[in-house]
DNA sequence: CGAATAAATTGATATAAATCAAGATTTCAC
DNA sequence: GTGAAATCTTGATTTATATCAATTTATTCG
């Protein structure tokens, strides 16, 4: 939890000890196993979580196939967003790909804390903001690189996260096939 | 400027007259001509926009040819993200495809409201969450739909811009060249 | 531990979309 | 308004990556 509030006093540094003591009353420490959900398609998200320990993937289902949207780690908050914000059933399912220990939020608590703490809303919009901005990158790369430079910028920005996945979720966050992965592994070496 | 204040007053009714009057001595009005840029590559973003009237692209380029990543129309927010909330060099293109009018703020007076009104930042809050919900759904689409299907949902939700924008600029949004766009209208007729 | 299952790799072929090239049409500027 | 330039369209060919299929390697769990 000190992780939590470390990433918000370095954001708002003159937030209220009331605000973090309520939010620290209202974190609901979860510690869940591998392969668990934290969301399915159709559900509607009704939690923020904040990943103390662990490994969390969002992906969509394409026909029987899943492409892969993001990895979110350590310290990272994980929410779908267009689930999150709308409040409207998610295109998004979002698994842990490690057994990790979250701390979570529900949509009426985070808003409860916007209403009572109005400084709060200061953290919501800066961390918003950043996460905003990784998505643009994420989307950037999509568009501009080819498949070798996307293989090439992933195994440098997500170093830490490469040798925790499976190259399948690797090929699909890539948009690509396992097999071009695979291909374009060996040529490297 | 009253639909910049009628969208303020729809995300936060109770907004103070003190902020708005503040915000509307900030506000720049700017008739600009089509093909002006409001931002080109390596500047600094150190405005945001609100179209009162007109139509501006956002593009990136990929060796020597542009890859369009979004559209704003009337009433829409323009900034480039990662510019601008990281005041960073921008790896984007803001162009305008009408000529068109504006209204601009500067990073450092919006960062003034903030500060001089916290209440402000539920705005800046409510508003970041809704074009980070959009900037998924583009991402989105680019994932999981073939270039027919980008094709179909573009001419739905992009009807009133459809009409108005190069085929070559709607190809470079679909991640497509313009051949192939031209091919796929060909053959719905 | 060791069988069963899932994942990764490698090779052969198919395919969607890009590229290259030429002509038709639209737009722009004087 | 007319010529020049830009854009769009259509066709032929190429290419990157997907798909299909088979084998090897890794993981799971009883």
């Amino acid at each position: 939890m000190d992780a939590l509030f470390t990433i918000i006093r370095q954001v708002h540094p003159l937030v209220s000890d009331a605000l973090l003591l309520k939010l620290g009353q209202m974190l609901h420490r979860e510690e869940l196993t591998r392969k668990s959900f934290l969301l399915t398609a159709g559900a509607v998200s009704r939690k923020m979580y904040f990943v103390e320990q662990g490994l969390v993937r969002g992906y969509y289902l394409k026909d029987d196939k899943d492409v892969t949207t993001w990895f979110m780690q350590q310290h990272d908050f994980v929410i779908s967003p267009l689930s999150f914000y709308r409040q409207r059933p998610s295109f998004e399912y979002l698994q842990l790909l490690e057994d990790s220990v979250l701390y979570s939020v529900s949509y009426n608590q985070v808003q409860e804390l916007y209403r009572e703490f109005p400084d709060y809303n200061l953290v919501g919009r800066v961390l918003t903001e950043d996460y905003y901005v990784r998505s643009e990158i994420r989307a950037h790369y999509l568009r501009m690189l080819s498949a070798e430079e996307r293989h090439t910028i992933f195994a440098k920005n997500y170093a830490p996260v490469m040798n925790r996945v499976a190259v399948r979720h690797i090929a699909s966050f890539l948009c690509l096939t396992p097999e071009t992965v695979s291909r374009i592994r060996a040529k490297k070496l």
